[in-house]
DNA sequence: CGATTTTGTTAAGAAAAACTGATCGCGCTA
DNA sequence: TAGCGCGATCAGTTTTTCTTAACAAAATCG
């Protein structure tokens, strides 16, 4: 047997209206097609609803049907306004993740901004290394990262076709300069000068989760054989603020709040790290993940869009 | 815009099958049919719920709505078993009222039978004087009544036509003879013949509200003017356990729990209730009514039917 | 690496369902 | 008893749903 929405509906229709006329205005249909709609029903169910020949007075039985079908009706029409909110990515919720740096400096805003569109939608941010964050995009874990370009490897040129072996694709939206971070006192930042990656040669360095960015460089060498090596970023700037050495580290990594630290320019070898906004090649962004994509686009591209 | 029942069964089908031709197999459709149903579904919902050319995966949408939907068809589902339950008269409620003789001696065997053909149908049954009864019935109180017969003025004549004033429709069941009542050691219990109404004339009478079966007939006349009114059946009892008069009543109306009172045919006037079943002319009984209405009238019939 | 199988899409037409407009008969009212 | 309002009914049309068949893309196989 096979109930259909749009009989209940009329059903209901028709004992509100006490009239099979009145209900076929409501429902922008002919009366006989309610009147039909109603046989149909009463035939599927092997009982009559209305009282036959009194207007449209309904049976016990459709007395006992009436609340049953009414409370299907509401349900329906929840799942249908919960369907399409979610459709229009009004509600919902998003999972993010993000590198410290991006989450810290520039999310903030867009966050601010996104919730302000969204106000229904749950967004669950989380900060991790940049290895983890495309982890966790890989395995599914959240629908959008922000981090560091993916690697050259896991593109592979095949002809004239890109073939992407792993499944993200990235956006690139900041450059973002690399260069070398200590206390103010430290000697290296009276040198008034912009640095040489052999400057640092004759000082204590530190080494962090960011010094792979300088892969294929003289410096990583130099970073890689470090006096120190710390994990976590609020060591590191301790640690830094502390005098205990220096350390390499994109701009937008130095924190604000660590007033006594200076980031000073690399002059050579000049770096930059690209980061931007990534995903899974093979998933479809849902509707509140792309909008979130294309807020982010916006307020984070600089006005030179890179890539 | 329209959800449709199909719609969402097909997009869970397609889901648990992982694929579009095994769910339209399950659905006994085509997989063409399966195809333009999603697409249909997507079209309304403004999102798409499979990623687009990889295997049947749902995209994230899509699983956002998998468990809404599924629960939409979990509640369809028991709305279609509910109301062919009910239907089908095997669940729901039927109120019955009955006149308190038949009540106590008559509707208990034919409510075991009902309630083991119909376990889950709960029954009321409230028993009451038999104009109250009707009462009752009119005002749509109970679905069905169990009392005497219908009075005369209710159903007038028109023609070859009989149009019913009352809506009451009546099933005669049973002849019940009216008696006399008193107890065994009482003067009337010892005379061995059978009872003339100038009998009663020189006892103590109670009246009581059967008595007015006794219209048009001079007994009549001798219980209205009584030593004792009682409208209480065990009061009446307890009077007549005392010795302090007699009374008439139908066979039935006396309690085989009192043994100290003995029923006594009258032979002149020679008289008799009919009990039946009383139900509304303007209204189909529900099926589970039904289903009482015919286990009444055939437990309760005599082999000859009166009426 | 081409052939084959599997999978979903698309198009055209058939079948089924839903709808319309006209008409009917009934009960009620005047 | 005519007129009105109601729901039922019927024939014909429109809309929806379905099937068949051809097709394209991906996965699998030899």
């Amino acid at each position: 047997m096979n109930l259909k929405l749009q009989q209940l509906y009329h059903f209901v229709l028709v004992s509100e209206e006490k009239g099979f006329r009145n209900a076929a205005s409501r429902a922008n249909r002919s009366q006989a097609a309610i009147s039909s709609s109603i046989k149909e029903l009463e035939n599927s169910l092997g009982q009559t609803l209305f009282e036959h020949g009194n207007k449209a007075k309904l049976t016990p039985f459709g007395q006992a049907c009436l609340p049953k079908i009414q409370a299907m009706l509401t349900q329906a029409d929840r799942l249908e306004t919960d369907l399409l909110a979610l459709a229009r990515g009004e509600t919902g919720r998003i999972r993010v993740a993000s590198i410290p740096s991006v989450a810290s400096r520039l999310l903030p805003t867009v966050l601010a901004e996104f919730s302000t569109h969204y106000p229904e939608v749950e967004v669950e941010l989380e900060d991790d290394t940049a290895e983890r964050v495309e982890a966790r995009l890989l395995q599914g874990e959240v629908d959008i990262a922000l981090g560091n370009q993916v690697r050259e490897s896991n593109q592979v040129k095949e002809g004239t076709q890109v073939k992407e072996n792993s499944q993200i694709i990235f956006k690139p939206l900041r450059h973002d300069p690399i260069g070398v971070v200590c206390n103010k006192q430290h000697a290296l930042a009276q040198l008034h000068r912009p640095i040489h990656w052999r400057d640092l040669k004759q000082h204590n360095r530190i080494y962090n989760g960011t010094v792979r960015l300088l892969r294929n460089t003289p410096l990583h060498a130099l970073m890689e054989d470090a006096r120190y090596r710390v994990s976590n970023m609020m060591s590191l700037y301790s640690m830094l603020e502390q005098g205990l050495g220096v350390t390499t580290l994109p701009q937008l990594a130095t924190s604000a709040a660590h007033s006594d630290l200076i980031w000073l320019p690399l002059k050579s070898p000049k770096l930059e790290r690209t980061i931007g906004i990534q995903r899974l090649a093979d998933r479809t962004l849902s509707p509140q993940a792309q909008a979130f994509y294309e807020l982010c686009s916006s307020m984070l591209a600089k006005t030179s869009p890179c890539g």
